[in-house]
DNA sequence: AGGCGCTTGTGAAGGAGTGCACAAAGTTGC
DNA sequence: GCAACTTTGTGCACTCCTTCACAAGCGCCT
């Protein structure tokens, strides 16, 4: 049920007011919720959600109520509630089919990965420009040649593009899928893709991630020398 | 060198003083620099770089402005001095020792990435329980029994390792980790991590990324009136 | 019924990050 | 040597995010 229309009452919450830094922990958010559900816990305080999510509880407290007023005073709230209002929130009630580009040690990682479609996403479908590879089997589907794309894409109404080829093929591949009507890609190429202003791209760049690391534990390593006085 | 005791009056850049927003994009403008410098490029404006970067050049010179006056004013700046002052300010300088711990599907894409070692990090082990992958060969690593970690990482000096075991295993490798004295941790399992203070964790969410795009997708989508179909 | 303890929801304060605009500082051309 | 032009570096205002603190609301107990 798409239950979008909106069920009247939220007139003081701004339906597309949800900030930025809020959409982001949302995911996390949801990922813990759904722990605590398996586990069997239906009601968690802003105190015990925020300590398991690792966030302070006036910014948890201060999220969830971007989304409305789903806990109780005195009380909590309820697990099953906010997993659905989050889950409402980031389109999870609907299930995004995606692609993969580039079945690569990375590419096959992705297909293999459980927590794309238990999360609200279909995989569809795995290109790759390699012959070798085209029409072998990874994770239950075959490996289509790139070319079929468009059709693919029109055909299952993708929105959501999955980059994983060489640096030197992203900017084309992502050209393609942007041709083929995808408007969100996920880039794991280590370069700035150029695409127009309505699609939105989120680069994921490990070596970066590294390289932060490097520098905390460096200015970490510097600072021991200093604390002597 | 360049740390003298400061004589009570800060010279406009604070060492050390660099903010967390700004060390988040010095790896990637380090990055779109060595491809200038690859390209023969030699010196670059903050506009023409800035736009190579994907961000605002108002911001990028602000950002440079952190770690010194670097530019030449009516010129720019000279591509292999930036090169060098972010590097430094990341620690490329020095190779970081990396270990791996869980050699799956994620783990075994993680080890073939050249990206890794290209950029100031050295794999020096890879570590599974598993012992059917104990002893194989991966990227020109043996795989060791993560028993033999705290042997490696304290013979190598290890301070940076990767977790990329599934959920259930992530916090006990976490512990194990951190008792081998490793206090920098990039995490790809989908839990979150409870560490010492002194340990720096980062997440890298595969499903949060795919979340937030499907968030503004499901936007964009609402915006319009009415979603696909 | 009423008070008590607990937890949410939120205004308001404080802090961090971003964009703007321009003076300072360099180069080029004559 | 000077004027015209280019580009950096940065003070300032502004926006966004986080933290604080507490009133409002709920359930339970007496
Ligand atoms: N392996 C990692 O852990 C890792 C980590 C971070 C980022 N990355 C990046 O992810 C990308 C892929 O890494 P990988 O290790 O899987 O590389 P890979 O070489 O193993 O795989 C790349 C795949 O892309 C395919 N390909 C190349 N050009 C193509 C095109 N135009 N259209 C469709 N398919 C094409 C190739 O045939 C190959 O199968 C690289 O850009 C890499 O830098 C990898
Ligand atoms: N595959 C992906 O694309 C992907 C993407 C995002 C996140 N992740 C996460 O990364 C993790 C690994 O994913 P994967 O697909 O490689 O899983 P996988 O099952 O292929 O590999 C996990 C490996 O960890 C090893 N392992 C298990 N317990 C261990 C322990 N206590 N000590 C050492 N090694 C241990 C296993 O033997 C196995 O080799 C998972 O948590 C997954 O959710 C994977």
């Amino acid at each position: 049920m798409t239950d979008r229309a909106d069920a009247g009452r939220d007139l003081g919450v701004r339906r597309g007011g949800v900030p930025e830094a809020t959409v982001g922990r949302l995911p996390l958010y949801h990922r813990v919720l759904v722990d605590l559900a398996d586990a069997g816990v239906d009601t968690v305080s802003s105190d015990a959600l925020a300590a398991t999510a690792g966030v302070s509880p006036a910014k948890l407290r201060k999220d969830l109520s971007f989304l409305g007023s789903y806990g109780t005073r005195g009380v909590g709230y309820e697990v099953s509630v906010l997993i659905e209002q989050i889950g409402a929130e980031l389109g999870i009630s609907s299930e995004w089919p995606v692609v993969i580009v580039g079945v690569g040690h990375l590419g096959h990682a992705l297909a293999n990965y459980g927590g794309f479609t238990s999360r609200g996403f279909r995989l569809v479908a795995l290109f790759d420009e390699d012959p070798e590879l085209v029409g072998t089997d990874v994770a239950g589907l075959v490996i289509r040649p790139f070319t079929d794309l468009p059709s693919v894409a029109r055909a299952e109404g993708v929105t959501i593009g999955v980059v994983a080829t060489p640096a030197a093929a992203a900017q084309d591949v992502a050209d393609a899928l942007v041709a083929a009507g995808v408007n969100s890609v996920l880039n794991f190429a280590p370069v700035v893709l150029t695409v127009p202003p309505s699609v939105d791209v989120r680069r994921v760049d490990l070596a970066s991630e590294l390289q932060i690391l490097a520098f905390h534990q460096q200015r970490r390593g510097d600072e021991l020398g200093q604390v002597a006085r």
